[in-house]
DNA sequence: GATCGTACTGGACGATTGTCCAAAGCGTCT
DNA sequence: AGACGCTTTGGACAATCGTCCAGTACGATC
């Protein structure tokens, strides 16, 4: 692994575990375990850091995500494993992370913005063809509710799938 | 409004608008309109004042929700009011990043799992009370759920309650 | 009018921040 | 062997951070 590759994996996880806005210079190079001065070689700003890896980790869990609706053939299905993918793609707080702070960054919310247009028109698609009612509009809340869920689940571990499941299969009929 | 008062409000807005990791004292005390020397005379760290801010709106606004739910009839009703109000109280981004911060916080994990432990369980009563199947695990998704479409409108605006409220209005049938 | 306690100010303190840079390491080519 | 370019190091720099504290302002009490 490149040491431009092992900073971005550090990113990601320290976004995860600090936060965005207390992740420094000095942290990233530790995790990384290089010296304080690569990350202003290879990136032109701690920002561009944090931006280039949460974008890359969002694109890649997307890209699965597609995967995984051509395996899954029920609604409930298609949650379960929805669910399950982005929990261990990075943790819940990577993506709920890079969201808020995409509300503070215009090129930020741009990037995300064209990865989250991509997931629901991929998404609305699987569920068109199932004759899903209203597939683009339920595509649509349906990415919401599950970022939702996922950060409800970091502090109330109760809220496991087979609780959530059956609740948000009701809207996919 | 007295000084203290003042700098929790300062605090919320700070929260919403830079993100939990990057209120500062001095950004405290200039909002507020008050020396910098004055945020910890009220309080004991700069993340007391933070914590005690987001709990505190947090509790009100699931004390306008309980006021809210008796006004409302159809879960139509309930999902279109639920929405706007907490658009309306103080914002998105201050419970997103308050779950977030609670992620990371055990003393905000504990006062923010209470609260919503009480919201839920409003909920859930007058979801039972409508017929409204498995209504506890109901309210725990629609709560996460109502939360997710609050972050992703802040990216995508045309996540109306127009578009909202029929797809999770089917969950609740 | 002197004294007292509460509220508040503004600056000091050491630690940490983002960014930059001179120097050094190191494989490749002449 | 010498020169070159790419990569990496560790420290310098001003700015900002959280916290603390000596000193001031002011109404209430004696």
């Amino acid at each position: 692994m490149t040491v431009r590759e092992r900073l971005l994996r550090a990113a990601t996880e320290l976004i995860a575990e600090k936060g965005w806005g207390a992740v420094s210079t000095r942290m990233l190079a530790d995790r990384a375990g290089v010296g304080s001065g690569v990350v202003h070689y290879h990136f032109h700003s701690v920002q561009a850091v944090l931006v280039q890896a949460s974008v890359g980790a969002l694109k890649s869990a997307v890209d699965d995500l597609g995967h995984l609706l051509d395996a899954s053939s029920t609604p409930a299905d298609v949650l379960t494993r929805l669910l399950e993918a982005l929990d261990g793609h990075g943790g819940q707080e990577l993506f709920t992370e890079t969201l808020l702070a995409a509300t503070r960054n215009d090129e930020l919310r741009q990037a995300v913005g064209e990865v989250l247009v991509d997931f629901r028109r991929t998404l609305a698609e699987w569920l068109a063809a199932r004759d899903v009612p209203t597939p683009v509009e339920t595509a649509a809340v349906l990415a919401a509710a599950v970022d939702g869920v996922l950060l409800h689940r970091a502090l109330s571990p109760d809220l496991t799938s087979d609780v959530v499941v059956p609740v948000l299969g009701r809207a996919l009929r």
